[in-house]
DNA sequence: CTGTTAGCGCCTTCAC
DNA sequence: GTGAAGGCGCTAACAG
């Protein structure tokens, strides 16, 4: 790799007069410029970008930290994150948070190899949160809270939304809606559930904790779930699934089971992935404005950034969006 | 920030025991590990992973570079990247190419900021990769062809997929197939027409240029290139869409026109999303490899990191994924 | 085992 | 407008 000494010398200047001319500082001349630029084109120079970095001790890139790269569900979120960072002239990274502390999620964050991060990953501890954040490295987390200075949080309301989902199913006559939970460590799940527990107690109808059983979050813990209450003959006259992914699994073992959704039972999910617009029936869904959610996001970090007075929490609406899970009267 | 001559300091010790300390690096007794642990945790030391990097010139972590990171498409991709490179134990980041030459990408391509990087993003030049690619930073390339001792190439073979799929339609009794193109700077669409053009020919049957229409690999693309042959009255018996996406929206387009699939018309899409499988009817379609796409891209970056002798160019199959959407003979 | 020291490649005062 | 020199934070000889 030629360097930028390898550039001045071949160009026959002194180094720091290279550098102008490759950053492009106004002090130096038409000419010598010229010369510097046919040098660096002959050698293929490249600049290191971490030594500029070191020397910067500012990197201009922010990190997206998720816990699976590969999800789908994350899509909208990342458009949101990535036009705001680009629009104000940072550049983004995502990096998956997979083998925990040994990711390279934890990496970055405490390695200052960016300039901030934004995190959806409960796999990553809050201590770890707590040690990395600092003045001049903002962090903010989109699923949990957390009490320090340079931490924000941005959140929907899972709560509200949570009650959304539970009243609906309510509101069309059912009274017998069981849970599927997703991990327990995930604080959105608590939340969601808080507001289920929230709208049957404003209903009158009291909860029962044999309704709560646990999905993980995922398309097979949906379906376990669904095909655990199905087998012990007892089944409830809606669910409300967590997310969508469980949902879609329930579906799956309902239909295996020939129990007709919405006419023998109602079902409704969280999340509003695209799939659940085509699976059959439509799902009845909670949507989270996830767009939305990312944008602001990376806003807060370029305020923080640039040590704006700010809040430190930040909460979105959902919304319901009614298809064809739901039974209608 | 605390860095490590802080630490050193406040241990009692020199910078370079430090270092072997914090690195455990077998070279220092316990006692003054432990000395050095606790003024590292006392003053939350983190170390600067620019500066560890410049030293050692490595970085450990390749890049995953992807048009556009938000697509639901690469998934699986992801997963076989993300999983082979762990388990080699280095990082991996993923990052957009959107913004052309000023993206993300190619800063990380041209600035030495990560290992070797695996490329998926048609908007990245020839150029760039040509001039970033050379030993020590090996490239892989998904998406195109690049002569270059330092950029190899894993790819499908689009053209048998072509191929197959167009046979297959053959073979159901259709003759008039349209092609649904996607954009064509496109290597993998332009492999994929000319699998459909040799299966035309083997059959006899002559290429048409009407029948080929775009889409631009969008699902509003597939609609309305659709829409358009629908408008013009004059319908092919069956459709191949050079990838689900379009497929979907051309689904969508023949459902408003009551046009039956299949019994009115087949049609057949490309890739395999995962949306396909819900889709009504549901998709008969190629399916990509992509998880060992992926898992074998990374595992081509490592081999020329440690400076193995290889091919340069691979090529994985493609396999006919028959659901519902062609007509049953 | 521990300390001293020379850079990694670049930017940026400070003199000229 | 240009050049010399110091240093960002860290690692790895090398010497003790």
């Amino acid at each position: 790799m030629a360097t930028i000494k390898d550039v001045a010398k071949l160009a026959g200047v002194a180094v720091s007069t290279a550098s102008y001319a490759l950053n492009n500082v106004n002090k130096v001349s038409p000419a010598t410029m010229k010369k510097v630029q046919e040098a660096a084109r002959e050698l293929n120079y490249m600049k290191n970008g971490f030594a500029s970095d070191l020397k910067r001790t500012k990197t201009n890139t922010i990190a997206l930290i998720l816990k699976d790269l590969s999800g789908p569900f994350y899509s909208e979120l990342i458009k949101g994150v990535q036009e705001v960072t680009i629009r104000n002239g940072y550049d983004l990274i995502a990096c998956s948070s997979v083998g925990g502390a040994q990711s390279t999620a934890v990496k970055f964050l405490k390695e200052k190899r960016v300039d901030g991060a934004i995190i959806l990953a409960h796999n990553i501890s809050d201590d770890i949160i707590l040690e990395s954040a600092r003045e001049g490295f903002p962090i903010v987390v989109l699923d949990r809270k957390i009490e320090h200075p340079f931490v924000f949080g941005v959140e929907v309301d899972n709560f509200h939304g949570g009650y959304l989902a539970t009243e609906h199913l309510i509101e069309k006559g059912h009274r017998e809606i069981a849970f599927v939970s997703g991990p327990i460590d995930s604080h959105d799940n608590a939340m969601r559930f808080e507001g289920y527990q929230e709208a049957l107690n404003h209903h009158g109808i009291p909860y029962q904790s044999k309704w709560k059983v646990f999905g993980d979050f995922t398309r097979e813990g949906g379906y376990r779930a669904t095909k655990m209450l199905i087998a012990q003959r007892d089944l409830p006259q809606a669910f409300f699934y967590a997310n969508d992914e469980m949902a879609i699994g329930g579906l799956q073992a309902l239909k295996e089971n020939k129990i007709s959704v919405p006419n023998d039972i109602s079902i409704i999910g969280y999340d509003d992935i695209q799939l659940s617009e085509y699976v059959s029936p439509p799902l009845t869904t909670i949507r989270q404005p996830k767009y939305e959610v990312g944008a602001l996001a990376v806003h807060v970090v370029f305020q923080a950034l640039s040590k704006e007075k700010m809040e430190q929490y930040y909460k979105l609406s959902t919304e319901l969006i009614s298809r064809n899970s739901v039974k209608h009267t």
